[in-house]
DNA sequence: GACAAGAAACCGTCCAGACGGTATGTTTAA
DNA sequence: TTAAACATACCGTCTGGACGGTTTCTTGTC
């Protein structure tokens, strides 16, 4: 009869704790060697209640996914409200939320591992493919310029170096090649 | 007594088909998840003959890694060397081998979810930052320009695209982007 | 509002297999 | 003969997850 058995249920909240907990745990040594184990101890619950949230392993990574893509999503929206212009909207949106240091999304360097770590699992690799696939798709339209490719490829080198990178870069740079990449994303 | 046993001993050429094995594998089912059972059952060689090269798991990923930046150093020198202008050449060669398929690596394929997956292994991570950071104080005089380190952006970022998109690039676009990713490398 | 009754949210235990690594033997090459 | 290049057998630990309980929440009924 322990204790913990008897604190008040709170099943979104203890989700959501596990997720954090296992997004942690995977930037310290690696997606695929986080343990079921490690993760509900650090998250202060049973082995047991793990399971009953993510039934089994592969549901705990994909809950990941879920999770950082929604988050993604959303923030990329928000973006796309404030741009006016129709041409490269999508382009810019993403170029913000992944340039800006904490910018739309919380938790700037854990999310980046994060997601390295989901690119290296094959089966998350898919998924991920498939949201790019889908995003291009659906911004078909507007942002398939060669220019906009362009920005989005340098966008994402630049957030694979910001991965890498200990020390951020130089931050006036840094503006002005973000300034660059919105002009292109115009064009 | 087995056939194994009495087959002539060539270290080298078993080390190498070790290494070949373990990047075929961890693409398959990502680099934390291989095993060294699987490794060196794959491979035709005992466990024993395994620990023999590698003598811990971590010395089996860094050999990885040591063999794939060896390879990468060594097909970027070889660009260098065709390329008479100075100014912007690593980022000229860095452009070519990374974007070219096959051109100059095998199995490009293969390669390229190997970094992916190192790239996400902390320990790992770490000495390919450190690869990064050498490379670029080495040719600080010619390579550091602000186009100069865009162009490297865009290489890592359609490199990311290619090891994701299922189907490649449309070839003309293709040429069309490195063109004026050389051009921009030369202003 | 009371109250049964089922569902949902956990907990603690246990286990079969996998895994990394050791210890030791055997064969080949120098 | 000696060292390197393997093979074989085995061990201790870890890990995913199955299972059966216990407590809390929700819902329908009166």
């Amino acid at each position: 009869m322990s204790e913990a058995h008897h604190r008040k249920k709170q099943p979104e909240a203890v989700r959501q704790q596990l997720l954090e907990v296992a997004a942690r745990l995977s930037r310290e040594s690696g997606l695929g060697n986080i343990t079921l184990d490690a993760v509900s101890r650090a998250a202060g619950v049973s082995k047991g209640g793990l399971l009953h949230h993510f039934p089994n392993k592969l549901s705990l990574l994909d809950g990941l996914f879920d999770d950082l893509v929604g988050r993604l999503d959303r923030a990329i929206e928000a973006e796309m409200l404030n741009d006016p212009v129709p041409h490269g909207r999508f382009t810019r949106a993403y170029l913000r939320v992944c340039f800006n240091p904490a910018g739309g999304i919380e938790d700037d360097e854990d999310w980046k591992a994060l997601t390295i770590a989901q690119l290296a699992e094959p089966h998350l690799r898919e998924r991920w493919r498939q949201w790019v696939e889908d995003r291009n798709a659906e911004h078909v339209g507007t942002d398939s310029s060669v220019d906009a490719e362009l920005v989005r490829f340098a966008v994402d080198g630049l957030w694979l170096a910001d991965l890498l990178s200990s020390h951020s870069m130089d931050p006036e740079r840094r503006h002005a090649l973000a300034e660059r990449l919105v002009q292109l994303s115009r064009s």
